[in-house]
RNA sequence: GGAGGGGUGGCCGAGCGGUCAAUGGCAGCAGACUGUAAAUCUGCCGACGUACGUCUACGAAGGUUCGAAUCCUUCCCCCUCCA
């Protein structure tokens, strides 16, 4: 296909957005046609908030609302509890009931900031699986659905695959998801009129499963699109770093280290990733690559954060990154640690600020002579410290103050 | 159910009675070089303690021994082949 006519097609292609489609002309026909199309992403509720790993899922779903279709964010509720293999050596934690509805509680929360919700047709609603899932009679399922799965072709399929060749269990519980996530999609087509599904590369062979059981029980024409698989350009996973994954929202990860996180990025990544996840048009892309590196990694941090945490808690960070790296100042948005009365042992501040794990590890710190207060060495890894501007290394700053 | 192989630090993977907090690689952290980048080189990399040191660790529990990750017993889990 040369120029898809649908904005949203282009715009995905443009941006490197998109790793497979099942039928792209099918497909650009029908959100070509004008009117709001329903399609689908599913989110495991396997931790409380998402990280910079399901990003490119999420801006997918945000540039389906703005070229006018309508995003369905469906909770995994129901399959959850099933745990999906895809991608996996080892079955997934099983998870109670409670744990789920708290995570579900805080992924709705990373998504009001990225998604329109409300009544309109365009605009995006929030669906749990478990509503459909929990109360499924296991042999009217097995007949109605069980029956249109083929034992033989699903055991091709990567996820069970890979799976079985490494030599790793497959419980029957988790041979289980892709069915299950083909009903899903099913029902969302009986129920919304949903008639794509979207994820990362790794849920294609799930998302073909319900393509095929759509045509099968409801005669329905669904459509299927997967986003490439990310890494960094040394090929690190994205959004994982020492102190675990980059979350999405201000409780787990504050927006400064957001934007820090945004600021440190390779090189060779900032092209590909000023387009997948910022909303800045691919002319200024070009623009910010043809100049100052440095300035476009600027750009990229306080663009990125501002989707996640808001325009104003964007320019802070930036803000405070200016004073502190660029002026060797202090900034708000620095993390305070207070200290005690009569001072406190600099090994514990760096634990306290987050810098070390252990006392072993920031007298070790010290040791090296990595540890600063006001730019000066620090040596003695027993010493007190009451106020100043406390770093380690040169990127980890934190402000002491006097409780 | 039978036969065999295996479970070691975040991961991979050596060790197979003392010199083992445990070789090596990866990941990570710091230093140098730079641009808050990458690559490279160097150092660090169980915890607690200013330090001599102490404690916890090689699937679990017992045992043998002056001394065990290493030997014995039982148990749990995984893999392969056979039924």
């Amino acid at each position: 296909m040369s120029s898809p006519r649908s904005e949203f097609l282009r715009i995905v292609a443009e941006r490197g957005l998109m790793h497979q489609c099942t039928d792209l002309d099918a497909l650009d026909a029908v959100l070509a046609e004008g009117g709001p199309v329903p399609a689908y992403i599913g989110f495991d509720c396997t931790a409380d908030s998402l990280h910079v790993g399901s990003l490119v899922q999420i801006m997918l779903l945000r540039w389906y609302q703005k070229c006018g279709h309508k995003p369905i964010v469906l909770m995994g509720g129901g399959t959850t509890k099933v745990g999906d293999p895809s991608g996996r050596d080892e079955s997934r934690q099983l998870l109670s009931a409670e744990q789920i509805a708290a995570n579900m509680a805080g992924i709705r929360a990373v998504f009001a900031k990225f998604l329109r919700f409300g009544q309109a047709p365009a605009d995006a609603v929030m669906a749990d699986n478990a509503a459909w899932l929990d109360g499924l009679a296991y042999i009217p399922f097995l007949r109605d659905v069980g029956r249109h799965f083929s034992v033989n072709r699903m055991l091709a399929l990567d996820s069970v695959k890979l799976r079985l060749e490494r030599e790793q269990p497959l419980s029957f519980l988790e041979f289980n998801y892709m069915v299950l996530q083909a009903y899903d999609f099913v029902e969302l087509f009986k129920r919304n009129g949903c008639r794509m599904q979207m994820g990362g590369s790794d849920q294609w062979g799930n998302i073909v499963s319900g393509i095929d059981l759509g045509r099968r029980v409801a005669n329905a024409e669904l459509f299927g699109l997967t986003t490439p698989l990310l890494a960094t350009a040394s090929g690190a996973k994205m959004g994982k770093t020492a102190q675990g994954a980059v979350w999405l929202n201000a409780d787990r990860v504050a927006p400064y280290d957001y934007w820090q996180y945004w600021r440190n990025t390779e090189d060779a990544d900032v092209g590909r990733f000023l387009k997948l996840f910022t909303e800045l048009p691919l002319g200024e892309i070009d623009t910010l690559l043809a100049g100052d590196i440095n300035a476009a990694k600027k750009r990229l941090a306080t663009e990125a954060t501002a989707l996640a945490h808001g325009a104003a808690a964007a320019a802070d960070a930036e803000a405070t990154a200016t004073r502190v790296f660029e002026q060797g100042g202090v900034g708000e948005d620095l993390p305070v640690v207070e200290t005690a009365p009569g001072g406190t042992p600099v090994y514990d501040v760096i634990v306290k600020a987050g810098f070390a794990i252990s006392n072993s590890e920031a007298r070790r710190l010290v040791r090296q002579g990595s540890v600063r207060l006001d730019d000066q060495v620090l040596r003695d890894e027993i010493g007190k410290l009451t106020k100043g501007k406390l770093s380690v290394g040169k990127k980890k700053h934190a402000i002491l103050r006097p409780a």
